[in-house]
DNA sequence: ATGGCCCACATCGTGGGA
């Protein structure tokens, strides 16, 4: 069973790529960020028609997430429980699985803009909420995945160029801890389950050619719990939508799991 | 050479992304 997370930049420019590349992946559960449209604007009528079912949380502009799964989702929760924002970053929904139900995590954490910014605080902030609120989450549901776009590059083999990023957002030491403090709750980066080639990322800014050299990021991550970890079999990073014309400026990284039954 | 691109908006300039 394949979990996915894609930032898309844009749900309405991405549609075609995104269904094309379900066709080809038969992914069985896409969890989506950055839509930005408007909840009544939501494309459910195309996932129908591929086979799937949806739940977001949307907004006009900005933010905005998604579950896309085969099978319905139950307890669908929208934002974190608790922490007043207008900013639609959250969606949760417990899904079935061959061997019992799987709670997925969609999450479009905060960019933070710069370290000066008043919106580094809010990023700050945010993760902390995060925290508390996936410790909850993790006791309901030890079968727990987060898939998302975190901002947050984890390690210095993370970043193209860790030495002209040093400190500056998506790499600072307070964020970085934010992150660890998740998976100190007992969640692993699935993409460091395996073995991996160097200077792999999942986001490549659309300014100098950053894809064309490598020039990129690895922000979007797939977070296991312990009860899931066994089962998680790879776990890559699919490089190809954006080789594509108007692409998005990160890819999906796709997370398999062997659930036996 | 300190910015280059892309997306959205009751667009033609600005805010946000990362």
């Amino acid at each position: 069973m394949k979990f996915a997370t894609w930032n898309v930049n844009s749900l309405k420019v991405r549609l075609p790529q995104v269904l094309d590349w379900l066709k080809a992946t038969e992914v069985d559960v896409l969890c989506l960020q950055e839509l930005k449209l408007a909840d009544e604007h939501f494309p459910l009528q195309a996932f129908v028609d591929l086979g799937y079912e949806a739940s977001w949380a949307g907004q006009k502009t900005y933010n905005g997430v998604a579950i896309v799964s085969r099978l319905p989702g139950t307890d669908v929760q929208r934002n974190i429980p608790g922490f007043e924002d207008p900013q639609r970053r959250i969606i949760a929904a417990t899904l079935p699985a061959p061997d019992g139900p799987v709670r997925v995590i969609s999450a479009y954490c905060p960019n933070g803009q710069s370290l000066d910014s008043d919106k580094y605080p809010y990023k700050l902030s945010w993760f902390a909420a995060l925290r508390d609120w996936l410790e909850q989450e993790l006791r309901a549901h030890p079968r727990l995945l987060v898939l998302g776009d975190y901002n947050v590059a984890p390690h210095d083999e993370d970043v193209h160029d860790p030495e002209k990023w040093a400190g500056q957002v998506l790499v600072s030491e307070p964020e970085r801890r934010a992150f660890n403090e998740l998976l100190g709750l007992g969640l692993s980066d699935a993409f460091r389950l395996f073995e991996q080639e160097p200077k792999q990322f999942s986001w490549w800014d659309y300014r100098q050619l950053g894809f064309r050299r490598n020039a990129g990021m690895r922000i979007d991550h797939v977070l296991v719990s312990d009860a899931l970890k066994s089962a998680c079999v790879s776990c890559v990073i699919d490089k190809e939508p954006r080789r594509l014309p108007q692409p998005s400026d990160h890819a999906p990284v796709v997370a398999q799991f062997d659930f036996g039954a």
